[in-house]
DNA sequence: ACCTGAACACCGTTCAAGT
DNA sequence: ACCTGAACACCGTTCAAGT
């Protein structure tokens, strides 16, 4: 708060006038940056490309705002809505997962993803910056967001034994 | 450090005479859980069985100290040691894994679970308690170890073309 | 060696007041 | 409507001092 008032030549107080408190203004940040991605849902593309498409820009968006992504993990409540979460696990049901299996493979997803930007916000590296032996950031969640999908790749074939219907 | 100082009955001072600062404390109180787990390593098991114990254990050992994993996603370098990232890499390649993804394994799966953890630790959640539907925190887990236990396989068999040594 | 007391620099925030 | 000033309750921490 104080930061963020000197940062515009202003009383701490000022800041008040516009934003309840520290963490309204927080909530402001992550809805600003999060209507760069819409919910995630199945629109002809394969469930594998919308939800790397979805993780990425989460990604991309969170980083641009060093800091956010720690912040955010901290209060889980803010970016997941009940709309949110809804729509999370109706796109897993829709790419065939049941229901208990699409709640835990959205909050799979979703740990993930925050892991990883809480992670870099406290490394402090751009996405781009190299690290050891030349991997950038975005190599860890590219590496990351495969591995994810994969994993769940795995696990929905279990419940869907094959993809044309089989009654059993 | 003033709550400890309560807690023990003592002036807020008297703490520093037993400990630097409070990353000192965090750190002393991560080192005392972390002897409860080895070093990641492959000792007749089958890698996925060893991944999966090992982090099953850091996320138990966590969950017992309510706010330490959150706390510990802030600091990623109290957590790996040069020694614990040497492990693990090694760990990936003898599992077969070429020497970057190796690299990119490990860092996956411990920024999952360190996600997990900080998650649950600001849900307030204790490791049996119940969740919407009827899932505990420890269901999550356990479909997020899994997760990544299959996201790996399927990647390490990218990268080797079949158990035994092809050539190509 | 073990602990206290006063103080400092930093937070987020309230309350009353100014224009 | 927009901003300031003084103050409060809370941190982690330093410094000097007590036994």
């Amino acid at each position: 708060m104080r930061a963020v008032a000197s940062e515009l030549a202003v009383t701490p107080m000022a800041v008040y006038h516009y934003v309840d408190d520290k963490d309204h203004l927080l909530r402001l940040a992550y809805e600003d940056i999060s209507s760069a991605w819409g919910p995630l849902r199945l629109t002809g593309r394969s469930w594998e490309d919308a939800l790397r498409e979805h993780l990425i820009s989460i990604w991309e968006g969170l980083a641009r705002y060093p800091g956010l992504g720690a912040y955010l993990i901290e209060r889980p409540n803010i970016n997941v809505t009940p709309e949110g979460l809804a729509a999370g696990i109706q796109f897993f049901e829709d790419a065939g997962f049941p229901p208990v299996e699409a709640r835990l493979a959205w909050s799979y997803a979703l740990t993930y993803i925050h892991g990883r930007i809480s992670v870099d916000a406290h490394l402090g590296h751009r996405p781009e910056a190299p690290r050891l032996e030349g991997l950038r950031a975005r190599d860890y969640v590219t590496f990351g967001v495969d591995a994810v999908i994969a994993g769940l790749q795995a696990i929905r074939t279990q419940h869907a034994p094959e993809r044309a219907g089989a009654k059993t």
